[in-house]
DNA sequence: ACCCAGGGTCATA
DNA sequence: TATGACCATGGG
């Protein structure tokens, strides 16, 4: 079917190839929900994210200002579906709190990238996925996103060893693609799907996209 | 009943 | 640097 990945953009071809441009954030057109939606999908699915942010858009809630007012309980309570939901709400609220201190949101991500992202770290509940999540996303700066996903499938590719840590990953891939905020967006959102659907439910594999280099085209044994 | 998902922080060694 | 405990909900 398919043979060896050559290299990333072979690897984002064939990945686009098999499925397509991801829907990632229905609704960008409001890069303030995406930032809710990235620190709300931690360690989350994203149905359960959703539901949290249903919630928000339903009790009005969901600009910097209105979150700024609301109660942290009130806060906690809306978001609850989201799990982690009082560290999540703290969270929220610092960011809310420092976006309005910068301005607004669309002052706060006219920063420069490496500026914003330290910004973003500064933030409690803010690591580097979702700092680089809210860049690609929410802000259009093209910053990679490296999650579990990438690093079990660059396992498997045999592209990394799997000890690397995360910034060194994200310059692997920032090294071998063009600048382009779409792009990057597209690449994590075809892993995680891709993560999803072959390298967790064993049956799916017989139409891998990435067949030979796939573990489980070969043994069983090669996963975790 | 158990497992895990579009992570991050903090304490410990 | 690197593990481990902890946070919490909903769906399989």
């Amino acid at each position: 079917m398919n043979a060896d990945i050559a290299d990333w953009a072979n690897l984002y071809d064939v990945l686009m190839d098999a499925y397509g441009p991801q829907k990632w954030w229905p609704g960008r057109e409001n890069p303030f929900a995406v930032v809710v939606g990235a620190i709300l999908t931690q360690r989350t699915t994203w149905t359960n994210a959703a539901m949290a942010v249903d919630a928000l858009h339903q009790a009005d809630a969901m600009t910097p200002e209105a979150i700024c007012r609301l109660e942290k309980m009130d806060l906690e309570q809306l978001i609850r579906p989201a799990g982690f939901y009082r560290a999540k709400a703290a969270t929220l609220k610092v960011f809310c709190e420092r976006a309005g201190k910068a301005g607004g949101v669309s002052q706060l991500f006219a920063m420069p990238k490496k500026a914003l992202r330290s910004e973003l770290l500064s933030m409690r509940g803010i690591g580097d996925e979702t700092a680089d999540a809210i860049l690609v996303y929410a802000a259009a700066k093209a910053s990679f996103v490296v999650d579990a996903y990438t690093r079990r499938v660059l396992e498997r590719l045999g592209w990394i060893e799997g000890r690397e840590t995360y910034a060194m990953i994200q310059a692997l891939f920032e090294a071998s693609l063009p600048k382009n905020v779409t792009v990057y967006g597209e690449f994590h959102a075809l892993i995680v799907h891709h993560g999803k659907v072959h390298c967790r439910a064993r049956p799916a594999c017989d139409s891998c996209p990435l067949l030979t280099r796939c573990p489980f085209a070969n043994s069983q044994e090669e996963l975790s």
